[in-house]
DNA sequence: GCCAACGTTGGC
DNA sequence: GCCAACGTTGGC
């Protein structure tokens, strides 16, 4: 799950109370449905810093909530408002995702160069979606194997 | 700041 | 349903 550490870091996540959360702002389509349909309490997530100098993988973090309507559609002041969400009729929803721990950032030059990880989704090129679902054997790899602090 | 790639919008 | 125009993403 990719967020920008100028919005929300790692850091800034591990002061959050209960180090959580709620993954608002989604506003497409294909990754707000990985959330609503396939994410469960538990899940593991990898926390990556995008758009920022050092783009990769800052921490672990967890799926801590399934997916509920996202707060910031119906709020006429904010950035992420929907005049077309209606509160019978949601059309925005987000988990809440709770911090594991930080870890030596893997940066996404590193990611690139494992041939284990060639297919995940967020290494494709163009690829543009905040959230992607990870392979088992990526997570594996990834959380046994390139992870280290 | 640039720009390629992608998603969404809306006229027709 | 097509597709041009536009907006956004995100690495570099």
């Amino acid at each position: 799950m990719k967020s920008e550490p100028s919005d929300v870091s790692i850091d800034d996540l591990a002061t959050f109370p209960n180090q959580s959360v709620a993954w608002y702002g989604v506003r497409n389509y294909q990754a707000r449905n990985f959330m609503r349909d396939q994410m469960k309490i538990g899940d593991g997530v990898l926390f990556y810093h995008s758009n920022c100098k050092a783009p990769g993988i800052a921490g672990i973090a967890r799926v801590a909530s399934l997916a509920y309507p996202d707060a910031t559609q119906f709020d006429s002041n904010n950035k992420y408002f929907d005049a077309k969400a209606t509160q019978e009729q949601p059309r925005w929803f987000n988990v809440d995702v709770q911090l594991v721990r930080k870890i030596e950032l893997i940066p996404l030059n590193e990611l690139r160069k494992h041939p284990e990880l060639q297919r995940m989704r967020t290494l494709q090129p163009g690829n543009r979606l905040s959230i992607t679902p990870l392979d088992p054997a990526e997570w594996e790899y990834i959380t046994t194997r390139l992870v280290s602090g």
